[in-house]
DNA sequence: CAATATTTTTAACGATCGTTAAAAAGCCTA
DNA sequence: TAGGCTTTTTAACGATCGTTAAAAATATTG
């Protein structure tokens, strides 16, 4: 034995490409689960282990048997929401190209949120973390979250083509994501100013209703290239 | 001595109107203070009483002498940041309504920044405690950080005559307020996107420049009336 | 100055945190 | 079935949390 493997991973690693065995290591895949919807819930110094594996419905070191620290398991969730988020969101541009701007946004505006419905952690991790520490007690992962953004800023760009400066695409996709993200984590604020249930299709229908009319006037002008002024 | 004579506060309360007295009630206003500048840099159940005291250069248990709890201090605060932001939120619209929407809020924005730069605490605070867990919970004085919207809000209906629907309105001024706080309190965020310093004149530039690209055309909209698409 | 009231410090409580070590249980193969 | 490996459970560690009680220091009043 060398001394590197003293590391405390599990000795029966998973297949990185799982076949056939539909559930080769359900604990660690249990784990992550549960650990994605406390991380959703809590912001990271707030949401603990003990939840973790109280809402996996196994004992709380367990979770240290398959992540070595609450860091390492932070950044694998972060890892699983931001693949699932990249891999659909290339989807959601299918067809735009051969749609108006109010169309396209509509569509994919539909196409997001159904998304979001789906999968309603990744928003709240995002939003729950975004807001850091002025230097010390980083969140890890922090540059993650940074790739997930400038992951989904490439894809638009790819996608659609634009007349528009960068600086006027970057002010506007900085803004769709503040806008987007707030609106979908935070919508227990909002939903609670408009009297709807925060998870309710109606809550989602104001917050597409909302980000067509701010943003469609600049989607034009940064496709369009037409004048700022 | 009556039952209720035993609640814990100092015997000596601080005057209403301190009048003369430049610093009455010294150590609480320096628990503040030192809460202020805590609570904006962790959210609340992750930012300490022990923090509070050693910021305050005081032994932490002294804390709890000025405010029965945490929670009471943490109202205290949001309470304190609230009014100096809605005192100074009314002069931002003096003499606005006799400029064009452009204009009008350029000089806001101005004010606005100009405020921030000042009072860094307000919108990190907000930011910070704005997502919410589901139901448990809860972050006590939530139901502040509504008023402190919903103020904001009567505000700006009061000082600009605008022509356009209540919803319009809602859309508009419930986006505004969304992009302010996260690029004001997630300044580290964008900034290091950027490339900027996140405290600087250049990303205030940054800052005011993108909302005014974002939301120029939306505001014309809603003053002038003019049809929606 | 003495007595009283207020403010601050010290010490400790029960609870929860992340992590580790060791024991127990389950599983696979010889 | 026996022995070795993996997985799970149990117990405990040092640290930090909010809060309380009592002692000490300071300020105020007679």
């Amino acid at each position: 034995m060398t001394a590197l493997s003293k590391i405390k991973t599990p000795k029966k690693k998973p297949s990185i490409s799982p076949k056939k065995g539909h559930h080769k290591q359900p604990t660690r895949e249990k784990i992550i689960k549960a650990a994605t919807q406390v991380f959703a819930g809590y912001p990271y110094h707030s949401a603990s282990i003990r939840m973790i594996g109280k809402a996996a419905e196994i004992d709380h070191p367990l979770v240290n048997y398959y992540f070595p620290s609450k860091a390492a398991l932070f950044e694998a969730v972060i890892d699983d929401v931001a693949d699932e988020y990249y891999q659909a969101n290339i989807s959601w541009f299918d067809g735009l190209d051969k749609m108006n701007p109010k169309a396209g946004l509509d569509l994919y505006l539909d196409r997001f949120f159904d998304f979001a419905l789906k999968h309603p952690g990744a928003f709240r991790i995002i939003a729950l973390n975004l807001v850091q520490a002025e230097d010390h007690d980083v969140i890890p992962g922090y540059e993650r979250i940074r790739d997930f953004f400038a992951k989904t800023k490439q894809n638009f760009k790819d996608a659609v083509p634009m007349s528009g400066t960068d600086d006027d695409i970057d002010m506007f996709l900085n803004s769709f994501n503040t806008l987007a993200i707030n609106y979908l984590a935070a919508g227990t604020y909002y939903a609670s100013i408009l009297g709807i249930e925060p998870g309710s299709r109606q809550y989602l229908e104001w917050v597409k209703k909302t980000m067509m009319f701010v943003l469609l006037p600049r989607l034009r002008h940064i496709i369009n290239g037409e004048s700022k002024d």
